[in-house]
DNA sequence: AGCAATTCTTAAAACGTATTAAGCGCTACT
DNA sequence: AGTAGCGCTTAATACGTTTTAAGAATTGCT
């Protein structure tokens, strides 16, 4: 009914109704109720007031007061709900909430980026500092800001390595699972492998190339390693492959699943089988929204729960607690239907 | 290195750092750039100082003085990031971001509910406080929550008709779009239409209901009203209401799409033609993830739209500028499959 | 009664910012 | 030379809370 803008009630207001003093209110309010200081009597005139004035504590004046505010940044370099990419995102962005939500934090979305390209210096003001600390993401980082954020040590925690020195991550152990899979190739009797990188060098690819580098080391396997472009990828080019005796591919996904189903394509017009002529694993999973039916062998890759561990970290960074700055999380194996023995060996150790 | 807890800096660091008092360093960041009282040179010294400590303004502080502090609430009274709803809630959460990062405002995602229900009100204290506004959404409300928040005047608005005194919103216009189909259906010829209602009595179902009733009464319809549980939906029904001379039924969508499912297939088990046989329109779009198959006319719920203007009249209102406090926006036909005049009637008023 | 110990209450000082009125050193008039 | 005016800077205050140290009131003890 009356529109006028009522001031919302404050602390002093309770105590002048209550008949106590300013202080005494808050200590109503904030003690521990176990050993009390204040008598019954008193408290019981203190919370009548505040039910009587519908007090509600402002948040800021008791988060400047305490130097804390509960807020959690959460930054991404590129938008935070891209329709394109909500496949890509979500994950994380569900770890993020429900690890916040459990420890009592509220998130702050950065998306006030707009003109200067999304930097985080606007004005070379740190739009992060709003928060108490800040979970970053995002494919196309920059790197200048990285360093920067890092030299002010702002507690930051980047989900998925980046090669900054001293920033705190979380990431896929893609090294290990890239290992695995070679190993596993190597046991069901492949000899011949060829891996397909993707064109860019982000630090994931360099983890999956070194961990592909490790299990050849391991198991004295030959290889054939290139960086191809899906439209490189035809039905000759698959012959020719095998023809040199090729028998499992390794393929690093893409952002858009294209080379897999280039791949698919063109081993279709060759005529080839996967898995029966070719083997073929993915090195992460392709997009759920992925045209390709097939259902690829490969890993996944944990987002959700390296959302949850880097906002854990974060806080434990932030609440001086000890905590590791770095972490490689296991991305479990996806047993799909692309992988079977070659076709020349019976299977095992022919030799 | 250095794992010393560092305070942020703060104006006062700034201001000794390059030599003036703490009110410059406020005067540089909050003045009119216009008519500025400070010469160029003061003003280097302290943005450079600023940039030197990477200084950031304290949200608490601003905000406790009155001042705003740029962050916008969002408050859903379900999780945030639901896997099983993403296409219910993505479309809204893009709008909000796009028109919040279009003004230059931050987000502040209240994910710290927690154990009380998704209250607003955590222990008493409203945790919406540290934004300067907030805009909700949600299926399932807490009608105390949104009257106390009302009563505060604290700044809100939500997206979709809530029963709410005083309560902002941005709704779509369910009536009016309705209305529309009923028009549409008498138009191409059809005397006697079914409604199934979902049974819960939401704001939006009482919207659809009345632009239902406000067609009826326009074109002088026969019509038969129902509150349907998707298992009601029997071939064996559906075969008696057409033989009662329903040639048109008015659909209201579900969360999950089941009453659409359900009437499709007890449609094809009763070899029934839709739309031959019988027309259907659906009052909403069913999520993208639907089974069905079927293409079904009916309208559209503006999402993106709805949340972008709710942001705009949120603002509007938090920078005293003149806003409407209500809001309905048109719902975008749908031309589907699932409609074609009936099989009695040639199509246009036979009589 | 006198004094110490205990119980309750409060004044006061932060926290970081925005804002206002006043202060300072000048210049430009009269 | 005196003074009004101007340009720049700052001291002071308020915002609502938490927290600490000290004050007042009451009790207990000899």
């Amino acid at each position: 009914m009356n529109a006028q803008k009522r001031r919302k009630p404050t602390q002093i207001d309770i105590a002048r109704l209550a008949g106590v003093s300013q202080s005494t209110v808050s200590l109503v309010l904030n003690e521990d109720p176990a050993r009390s200081q204040i008598p019954a009597a008193t408290r019981q005139r203190v919370t009548d007031a505040i039910r009587e004035l519908g007090y509600t504590a402002n948040p800021a004046a008791r988060s400047l007061k305490g130097g804390r505010n509960h807020l959690l940044g959460l930054y991404t370099f590129e938008t935070v709900f891209p329709l394109d990419q909500r496949d890509f995102y979500y994950p994380f962005l569900l770890g993020v909430e429900e690890e916040a939500a459990e420890r009592g934090y509220d998130l702050v979305l950065f998306t006030s980026a707009g003109s200067d390209g999304r930097s985080i210096y606007a004005g070379g003001v740190n739009r992060l500092g709003v928060a108490d600390g800040c979970v970053l993401l995002g494919r196309h980082i920059r790197r200048d800001d990285l360093e920067r954020l890092v030299g002010e040590d702002f507690p930051v925690v980047f989900i998925g390595r980046r090669g900054v020195e001293e920033l705190s991550f979380v990431a896929a152990d893609y090294a290990a699972a890239t290992r695995e899979v070679v190993l596993k190739l190597a046991g069901l009797g492949h000899r011949d492998l060829l891996y397909l990188a993707a064109p860019e060098d982000s630090e994931p690819s360099q983890d999956r190339a070194e961990g592909y580098r490790q299990g050849l080391a391991e198991t004295g396997l030959a290889h054939d390693e290139r960086v191809v472009e899906p439209g490189e990828i035809t039905a000759d080019r698959l012959t020719e492959w095998l023809a040199g005796g090729v028998t499992a591919i390794v393929v690093e996904p893409t952002e858009d699943d294209r080379v897999a189903v280039a791949l698919q394509e063109a081993a279709g017009r060759a005529r080839i089988d996967i898995p029966g002529d070719l083997s073929v694993v993915l090195l992460g999973d392709p997009p759920s929204w992925s045209a390709s039916p097939r259902d690829w062998t490969g890993f996944s890759i944990p987002r959700t729960e390296m959302a949850r561990a880097a906002v854990e970290m974060l806080i434990d960074l932030l609440e001086d607690r000890p905590a590791r700055r770095t972490l490689f999380l296991p991305c479990p194996p996806v047993e799909g239907d692309s992988v079977a023995p070659p076709r020349a060996t019976g299977g095992d150790r022919p030799w």
